[in-house]
DNA sequence: GATATTTGACCGAG
DNA sequence: CTCGGTCAAATATC
């Protein structure tokens, strides 16, 4: 499907690499709403079949990928890359505005990719550039925290369109806030990072750090934020990167299960009073990913599942159409 | 008038 | 030279 759809879209030069990363992308998916699908129906654990079949045919792709890695690096990098195409300009040239702009590109750090139904993040965002992109058919947009100028906040992102779904946007993140400057409630779960009460349903924070470390808090999914990012761009930048090019051809959409089952469309902004509250706590992957382990040891390549496969691009952008 | 957005120009990397 | 990222003047909006 993903690879149809990247042929679809002319993409002509596709590196073999990005096909495997889709094959990978769409069997982690898989292996996801399996587990999911298994979970709501039956609530047991039975499930080794179309389950592991999934799971099997991650391993493979992922070990193809893995080999690949070794010669198609540079496709896992390109977020990071194409973030890093400037450098400084020469005059205007305060250190800190010079420095401030490696920085806000990404600085060789590469950008955490994000792909929502909506732009909206909790965050204020001004736009200071629109750029035809090549060789594809939306324009990306630039935003720059609207703090800098009051905080020297660094945060800046990039948001395009999906080719293959217009209705998502691909957003990546570049630097860190240093505003504090969103949505407090968003704030505050940023900030607390789920300390307090975040297993409160109506909580919905997206988690790019460790699983492990995050592991006590089964719906945990930390939203790219204040104070998130150095971990993040650390902890998941370039494997975000490739697990973004993989997916870039996605068109589900962002989904959470709710109590009853059904998969509710996400909205990626906190529940603010006037929005309508669809949104409910993300289904239990942690328990999931127990059951069904997709930490593996990939010859060449180890990546946790959590690295390979982002749950915040990917494992809950539910389908609308799946069944 | 203040603030945000648009858009052409500029810059550096490749 | 091309491309992507940013700047900054012009324009729009409130």
């Amino acid at each position: 499907m993903a690879l149809t759809t990247a042929l679809a879209a002319g993409d002509s030069d596709v590196l073999p690499t990005r096909f495997v990363a889709e094959g990978r992308d769409s069997a982690a998916r898989l292996y996801a709403l399996l587990g999911q699908c298994h979970q709501l129906l039956a609530g047991s654990s039975t499930l080794h079949g179309p389950v592991g079949l999934a799971e099997q045919i991650f391993h493979c792709f992922d070990r193809a990928l893995a080999k690949l890695h070794g010669v198609a690096g540079a496709e896992e990098d390109n977020v990071a890359s194409a973030s890093s195409g400037r450098k400084r300009k020469p005059e205007h040239g305060s250190v800190a505005a010079t420095s401030k702009r490696i920085k806000a590109s990404g600085g060789g750090n590469g950008g955490r990719v994000v792909r929502k139904a909506t732009m909206d993040d909790n965050f204020l965002w001004r736009k200071y550039g629109q750029k035809e992109i090549k060789n594809s058919k939306h324009p990306r947009f630039y935003y720059r925290c609207s703090y800098k100028d009051d905080h020297g906040c660094k945060a800046t992102k990039q948001v395009q369109q999906s080719e293959a779904d217009p209705s998502i946007y691909v957003i990546t993140y570049f630097g860190e806030h240093t505003c504090r400057h969103g949505n407090d409630a968003a704030a505050a779960v940023v900030d607390g990072g789920g300390d307090e009460d975040s297993s409160s349903p109506a909580k919905f924070v997206i988690s790019f750090g460790n699983s492990t470390s995050s592991g006590s808090d089964n719906s945990a999914i930390r939203w790219p934020c204040a104070g998130d990012d150095a971990q993040i761009n650390n902890e998941s930048s370039q494997e975000s990167s490739l697990v973004s090019e993989a997916g870039e051809e996605e068109e589900l959409r962002p989904c959470t299960v709710s109590d009853h089952g059904e998969l509710v469309e996400e909205s990626t902004t906190p529940p603010v009073p006037d929005q309508p509250l669809g949104l409910t706590a993300l289904p239990d992957l942690e328990p999931l990913l127990e059951a069904y382990p997709l930490d593996m040891e990939l010859g060449d390549s180890s990546f946790g599942i959590d690295e390979i496969f982002n749950f915040d691009e990917h494992l809950f952008y539910s389908i609308d159409t799946a069944w």
